[in-house]
DNA sequence: CCATGATAGTTTCATTTGAAACCAACTCAA
DNA sequence: TTGAGTTGGTTTCAAATGAAACTATCATGG
């Protein structure tokens, strides 16, 4: 039997965070899977897309787009550069601030996002399906919380030695 | 409110796969954080290490060791290299089979592993700590649950065109 | 105005990665 | 035997990545 809490000595397939990271990776390549080949999209890209397809009418910087996304500016630089080149986003420039560019999906990339957009949502249902739906709710919170907990535990940077 | 059953809407911050996501990359790098500096250990230096670790008596080869990481054995292989140049493992062929090497931890090693062990089973601790015992279990079971489906949807490979 | 510093985003360069090719050693059937 | 196919592991080469430096623009205090 598996004890999460009483557990003096390190077994890997049994340890939170190797679990944790199986599991997205099973589950992110799984999906990656549907789109990758299809429409020569890289994950980043794809997140990049799934921001901007979500208020097809509001336009994101670049900035904004590292939030949304948790990606870093070298990353969404990067992706951005790829979908301008794929023709699927635009940008135009701020008149007011010539360093910002607003950025939309074009009309070939929205129909990209209307079509794997569905198939990355049905997934997710097929998955989220086999659970009951208290479990489902349960998950829901459990993410949430853990998040929480993790982001807390991460900010303990260690201290810089204190200068004389 | 969220509820992760009814969406048909793709959101981000919603979505399983990238919640998941996010969360296994906070969690992996805050305990990366750990020893990556004071041991110049990469993740995948440490999980080499963590499983032979785990039974000092018992030698592995590196397909073993892929197995037991869910490694490739590139990565696997350069791991080694790199633990040998540190002298953190030792490599014993197989008499028996010359493709074959044994690898275990060497003494400077197991130090290391004495060292590291432990820092990382008290993050998890103080992790867990923060849940209910409850809590823990359901999180356990669930994450068990999860990986079940997530390997059986992976599975779905596209059928290669039948060959007339 | 001008100097200083912050912001938005890009580029450079060294390192890491992944896929595929590769090599060497083994198995097994003819 | 031997030679066709496997297995264990390494190398190669091109592409992805990250950190730091860089460019260009803006904001602000003097």
């Amino acid at each position: 039997m598996s004890d999460l809490i009483e557990k003096s000595r390190l077994d890997l397939s049994a340890y939170l965070p190797y679990r944790l990271s199986i599991l997205s990776n099973t589950v992110s390549s799984a999906i990656a899977a549907l789109y990758e080949q299809k429409h020569q999209l890289s994950v980043a890209d794809w997140r990049i897309m799934a921001v901007l397809g979500m208020e097809p009418d509001r336009a994101l910087t670049q900035t904004e787009l590292c939030s949304r996304t948790r990606m870093d500016k070298v990353q969404v630089s990067r992706a951005i550069k790829r979908l301008l080149n794929m023709g699927h986003v635009d940008r135009i420039m701020d008149p007011k601030d010539k360093r910002r560019a607003y950025l939309t999906l074009t009309k070939p990339g929205q129909r990209v996002y209307d079509d794997v957009a569905p198939i990355t949502l049905a997934w997710e249902r097929a998955f989220l399906s086999r659970l009951s739906k208290a479990d489902a709710q349960t998950l829901d919170v459990m993410l949430t919380l853990l998040q929480t907990i993790a982001d807390e535990m991460s900010v303990q940077k260690p201290c810089p030695p204190s200068e004389p």
